[in-house]
DNA sequence: TTGATAATGATTATTTTTGAACGAATTAAA
DNA sequence: TTTAATTCGTTCAAAAATAATCATTATCAA
């Protein structure tokens, strides 16, 4: 029973209990006291963990920020559809911009073969282009652990210096008003890759057409075409505007 | 019972057991214990297992979506070792930088519970530091994939665009003519950051010591202090050019 | 075969880890 | 407040693991 190993075996006990008592562990883990005290002092040291008198007890419960994967998967069908139709208008010599969405990350899946430039500000989608052909360029700035992507001013800022043939982007809702998010931050970046390309796709399921919701960042002019699997009436008032409609239905 | 042979055993058994033993393999393979030794190490070395005492473990131990190349498996004690010491010098409330080497990145796992704000190039930190209490900027631009890091001018204007209390850089080389980096993209992202922070730390272990190698980017005013596992002697140098020496040996 | 090179094993000194003992410090109880 | 009971950290010693060195064996090419 080595270090390593009962550094594992403290850290479960502290995840299950919340606090550990050092004579418990000595006798579980079949050690003398001293080792588990030294082992307590040395992980207090690194951060994994208080030390109190006999013990121990967790440093801080924060639970895992939600998972995105999961999140992506739900409607997977109806999104890997929108997806291969959003990947047919991407040529190679292109350079993208992606957004944080959960929908225009499965994108990603489709476009590792081609020979493009994608700029982005998530994280989920960086890391999942990162063993292929895919030349990837970060956006930088201030990390929203939450939604796993970068914002702020000078994420905006370093969009701008850049151009691109096409954004794909997500959206919370979209109707004759124009566009809606979910936050400022959102909508501030999504304005700017939009302004940046000039091509922009929104990437949406059908739960959004039609959806107001908190902030209306920009009309309908702002960009060129949706990819979507809403029917055809619901879809209307884009094409009225002049937005290109491309629907898995056909 | 040729090495290839070996190697592919002790990681069947690692992958089945978590952990394996020197003794136990050495029965086992029916090969002596030095061989074993000198098999884990060359694993190690090679990112595939973490050495301990009397064995090894499994790299990670809790599985990640994503995998990083693994070089710091090398040296891991030494480094940990180094790292401490480095987590010692933050504070609550400071803002720093760290670049994209193995040790640099070590030091996560020290700094998880502290509360501060941490701008960096390298994609396995953010990763690291994703579902803990530190802040995280990410510097952006062109992301090169072999280093899974960012790179390039727009990151170099990235970075001078913050200012940081302290900097925590890895580096290739160091001698009385300065230090020195195996890529010029390395350099330049190095220089930045120290140009723009109060207090410059160099991690590195022994083997860079006296080391002379490709590019002499600057000079030892660039940083304030190193921190490593040298002995007094190979460091006398830097302390004559006014360098802190803070060392894991006393 | 012969010589050179690499891999393996044995030996020994060094380092690391662990446990025990005991006085000091801390907490709880009277 | 005083006393008793834990708990803690330091020191020391033993055991285990390791690194370093050298000897032996195996492998391979000429």
């Amino acid at each position: 029973m080595n270090f390593p190993k009962r550094k594992q075996k403290i850290i479960e006990q502290l995840n299950q209990r919340g606090e550990v008592d050092i004579k418990q562990l000595a006798t579980e883990l079949d050690i003398s006291e001293i080792t588990i005290r030294r082992d307590l002092n040395q992980l207090a040291v690194d951060g994994l963990l208080y030390r109190t008198h006999g013990g121990a007890t967790k440093v801080n419960p924060l639970e895992r920020p939600h998972s995105f994967v999961n999140k992506s998967a739900q409607n997977a069908g109806v999104k890997d559809a929108i997806c291969r139709l959003a990947a047919a208008q991407i040529n190679d010599g292109d350079i993208i911009f992606m957004d944080c969405g959960s929908t225009v990350f499965r994108l990603c899946q489709f476009i590792k073969n081609k020979k493009i430039k994608v700029i982005t500000n998530s994280l989920p989608v960086i890391y999942e282009l990162q063993d292929c052909a895919v030349s990837v360029n970060i956006i930088g700035g201030e990390l929203d652990k939450e939604r796993q992507a970068v914002h702020g001013t000078t994420a905006i800022e370093h969009i701008n210096k850049y151009r691109a043939i096409k954004a794909f982007l997500g959206i919370d809702g979209i109707s004759e008003a124009g566009l809606f998010a979910n936050s400022e931050h959102e909508a501030s970046i999504t304005s700017s890759f939009a302004a940046n390309s000039a091509y922009t796709y929104i990437l949406c399921d059908a739960t959004k057409i039609g959806k107001e919701t908190y902030l209306n960042f920009a009309g309908l002019n702002l960009i060129s075409a949706i990819i979507t699997n809403g029917d055809e009436d619901s879809l209307l008032f884009l094409k009225r505007n002049g937005v290109t409609v491309l629907s898995t239905k056909r």
